[in-house]
DNA sequence: GCTTGCCTTCGTGTAACACGAAGGCTTTAA
DNA sequence: TTAAAGCCTTCGTGTTACACGAAGGCAAGC
């Protein structure tokens, strides 16, 4: 039985945020001692995880709530609860599609950055390069005596 | 020369968030036509590109605006611009990698529900199957018949 | 008996917009 | 020529998912 505290150093979540969850009625398995602490076992602390996870992929807390209350209700509520996840998960797999994009958009940056830094000037007899940095860096170069006009 | 909608729609970005970036000064490059028009050439939306970027992956906007600000003062600071980047950068992998966590955990759910509702029950003879259901997808079987105690 | 840790409610603040209203200037089309 | 469409502004309110602090209370340990 773990306390607030502890759930959130397991979770990674915050105190606060775990005191919300409950009262959202988020985890639906945690108890109460007789002086009123909420206690988390492990099966709460994975309904954290879950939520966790749901909300982290971009799932607002209504909808988290919506797909919780479903599973309370058992067995009847299998086929809408499966729909949810799978549009979810299309969803989660767009903003990972994204987020890969940005990682590389990143990458790139960096790497113009590190090569100014060693001194090199970016090969601009390339023409893949110069538009590259043109197009998808220019804040790289913007107002740079590194790079001369033309 | 794009006026706001067209940038909308070029970038996915709305109208009212391109109003706000141009407001806070996050496109340097943005002009206005003699009737006070917003008028974005390519260079103008390619910002906007950098911004979405950085936005999306999790930079606060006070932090793009300083960047940004950081650019228009040239090569003097390089540096600390490589720094930003390498920083966010870090940041942005780690927010990769969740979630493709994330994804991941969607994927295994959606799989329990699909074999559900083929009217396959888990093997629960399976140990890792039986661990991971019980401890990753409780929520699945919460308060459910198809899989009986025990 | 004091500190520590948990609880509650209250109230305010935050980010990054969303949305609508009101009012004003232009350009274009009927 | 007048009406509609598209851009602009400022104003004001609403939203989400908390963060943070304060005040007050109960319970356990030293």
């Amino acid at each position: 039985m773990h306390t607030v505290k502890e759930a959130a150093q397991i979770t990674g979540l915050t105190e606060h945020a775990i005191r919300f969850y409950t009262d959202k009625g988020l985890v639906p398995t945690v108890r109460r001692s007789e002086h009123n602490v909420r206690l988390f076992d492990e099966q709460s602390i994975n309904w954290l995880f879950g939520v966790r996870c749901l909300k982290q992929s971009g799932m607002p807390i209504e909808a988290i709530k919506t797909y919780i209350d479903l599973c309370l209700q058992g067995d009847p509520t299998v086929p809408e609860r499966s729909a949810m996840m799978k549009k979810h998960g299309e969803e989660a797999r767009r903003q990972l599609e994204e987020a890969k994009r940005h990682v590389a958009h990143l990458e790139e940056k960096m790497l113009l950055y590190e090569e100014i830094l060693a001194g090199k000037t970016p090969d601009t007899t390339n023409p893949a390069t110069w538009e590259r940095m043109r197009y998808m860096h220019g804040d790289v170069f913007y107002a740079s005596t590194v790079l001369q006009e033309k």
